[in-house]
RNA sequence: GGGGGCGUAGCUCAGUUGGUUAGAGCGCCGGCCUGUCACGCCGGAGGUCGCGGGUUCGAGUCCCGUCGCUCCCGCCA
């Protein structure tokens, strides 16, 4: 703790900040009961609060009523003791605790609340069951990897709001309760009961607002903001998780990146993160799926991803040929030097298939150039040895390649690169790459819907020539780190024109951008100045600065990934009166939750 | 919506080819113990093998269904 508490009835200091300085002096604390050890005419007990453990000791000398009290003491009891700091004997210190050169010898004690035997251990060492921790989360919360966990996110966020507000940004409030767009994500929606049939949308971020708050002078706006997005869970991702939220006025893409990375560095320092200092590396997103087959790259390992379609221009195996003469690509990872079995060659190809590829071809490089592989008798010498060159095969080295479009190519390599990784143990302990991904495509065309989708938002200003909507660029820049998407962000649009053009571009009619975004398109009549922004993904960031897999691990109160809480049980039924007074019937009876 | 993994004591897990009374460690309860810190020693309690159905002389084990957790694909402007 950075403070010592003040003092009161239950404490003047913290159980893991007292040290050898204060021995010879008394002390009270107070906490919960770690552990126990009753060695008859002597106990120790381990008295834990969130700064940490001190051992207290109970001496039958020190009263027989005290002594009797420590005996009944059991895991989890709230006591509050006063004793003597005294520096233990050399032969009994305990040099895995920071307390561990003293003891509390003590002489008074109030139980301030029994407690049942924990469910679970709170020991960090055993790996609980996570719905039985979420279920008594009040315990888990004990439980030190939490508390180190919720101790590095307020960190995370005092430093993101102590940098913005030296930098002259303000910290404005938008509306949880608004309107409805469903552009991406699907929207949570609130029933309202004032304007019965109509309903409020819970926001996906607070996007609209805060172009809205440049439009009105405020130059610089950050806000931590609670977003929703009522689509399915992952490791990563939490029906309602919370952004960084930041705009600036008069700005380009150059000025919104340099107040991130100085924002990002401290963050990342913060967090005991090594990384490279600012500015940060660029890459282009076409190089990003060309080379790592991600708009998200994680560049800490090799693996990377060749072209090997020109070698294999006018192939006579049809394989290559038909994709190859369909605009499609044949891309290949050059897998390095390594004896991997049948087995494990079909589990690749497992990969490659899940991820959307027809297959994958694998293929060992002999001495002698040609190939161990099922389909070496269907190519010639010259079209082995061109592709072998292209993906920068030696003698030895496993070839792994998939024929297909381009988008099913890159994302079925680029998961099988992940998935080497992991298997072969190819990221440098230690090692952590910050970089980011610019020149991002401002459309991809939507072949079920038959339409141009915005690859980042509608919002977000495009450059080049609109004839051409998929040759367009969008002034956006996404913030990655050992292949996590941390933020991203954009230069918006402040031309209503250009607004109205790109939404016609994305399917919506006039009078549909009106009814939607009108309040938007008007404001930018009214003089928008040129503004942009960037918005973080705070779970995700300390997630990977605390190093766990997931982001439920540093979020106090998730859901599980059907989206239910074992805690309170929500979502759940309500009363028939509430549905009423809302004007709302149900379809479906109340599935059962969690 | 789809695919994979998991579900046995309070917790973490083992349980062979379907075969006696389902085990271990930790925790819990009782006893002993004055220097432990994963305290030690002795004793004890504790089971809807997720749930339902089926096959079988016999099911924790095999089959079908279902519920929950989890990872992934789709989805996430």
């Amino acid at each position: 703790m950075k403070q010592p508490p003040r003092t009161n009835r239950y404490r003047d200091a913290w159980c893991g900040d007292i040290d050898a300085t204060r021995a010879g002096s008394t002390a009270r604390v107070s906490g919960w009961v770690d552990g126990r050890r009753d060695h008859g005419g002597l106990i120790f007990v381990d008295l834990r609060d969130r700064s940490g453990i001190v051992q207290l000791v109970f001496h039958p000398e020190n009263g027989a009523e005290l002594f009797a009290a420590a005996e009944r003491l059991r895991g989890e009891y709230v006591v509050s003791v006063a004793g003597d700091v005294v520096r233990r004997d050399e032969q009994n210190i305990n040099p895995n605790l920071p307390t561990g050169e003293i003891e509390l010898q003590a002489t008074s004690m109030d139980v301030l609340a029994e407690s049942l035997t924990p469910p679970f251990p709170l020991d960090p060492e055993v790996e609980v069951d996570e719905m039985l921790r979420l279920r008594h989360r009040a315990l888990d919360l004990r439980r030190r990897p939490m508390v180190d966990a919720l101790v590095l996110r307020h960190e995370v966020v005092r430093t993101m709001r102590e940098t913005l507000s030296g930098e002259d940004f303000l910290e404005i409030e938008t509306p949880i309760l608004t309107r409805s767009t469903p552009e991406g994500a699907r929207d949570f929606l609130v029933p309202s009961r004032l304007s019965p049939g109509n309903f409020y949308a819970l926001p996906q971020s607070p996007q609209l607002f805060k172009q809205l708050l440049m439009i009105g002078g405020y130059e610089r706006y950050f806000q931590i903001a609670r977003c929703f997005r009522d689509e399915d869970l992952r490791a990563d991702r939490q029906p309602e998780f919370t952004q960084l939220d930041l705009e600036m006025s008069f700005v380009d893409e150059e000025d919104v990146i340099d107040v991130n990375e100085r924002l990002m560095a401290k963050v990342f320092a913060v967090g005991g993160l090594d990384v490279q200092q600012p500015p940060y590396p660029r890459m282009g997103y076409d190089e990003a799926l060309l080379r790592f087959g991600s708009d998200r790259p994680d560049t800490r390992f090799g693996l990377e991803i060749s072209d090997v379609s020109e070698a294999l221009r006018g192939s006579e195996f049809k394989v290559f040929a038909s994709v190859l003469a369909a605009g499609g690509v044949v891309r290949a990872i050059n897998a390095g030097a390594r004896e991997v079995p049948r087995k494990e060659l079909d589990e690749l190809t497992a990969v490659a298939r899940h991820h959307g590829a027809g297959g994958l071809v694998w293929a060992f490089v002999l001495e002698d150039g040609s190939w161990r592989s099922p389909i070496a008798k269907f190519l010639g010498a010259e079209e082995i040895a061109a592709v072998t060159a292209a993906a920068g095969g030696q003698p030895g080295d496993l070839l792994l390649a998939v024929a297909d479009t381009a988008d099913t190519a890159a994302g079925a390599l680029g998961a099988l690169r992940l998935h080497l990784a992991a298997r072969w143990g190819l990221v440098p302990e230690g090692r952590h790459d910050v970089l980011w991904v610019v020149d991002f495509p401002m459309f991809g065309y939507n072949e079920a819907e038959g339409r141009w989708d915005a690859l980042h938002h509608p919002f977000t200003a495009p450059t080049g020539s609109f004839d051409d909507p998929g040759a367009l660029r969008s002034r956006a820049y996404d913030l990655v780190v050992d292949g996590w998407e941390l933020g991203g962000g954009s230069i918006r649009i402040n031309d209503p024109a250009v607004q109205s053009r790109v939404f016609e571009i994305i399917g919506m009619d006039s009078d549909e951008a009106q009814r939607r975004f009108g309040f938007l398109l008007e404001a930018l009549r009214f003089g928008a100045p040129p503004h942009g922004g960037i918005a973080f993904g705070i779970d995700r960031i300390v997630a990977l600065l605390a190093g766990r897999d997931s982001i439920r691990d540093v979020i106090a109160f998730p859901k599980t990934a059907s989206g239910s809480d074992p805690l309170t049980g929500a979502p759940a039924p309500v009363d028939d009166a509430q549905l009423r007074e809302l004007g709302v019937r149900l379809l479906a009876t109340p599935a059962k939750t969690a």
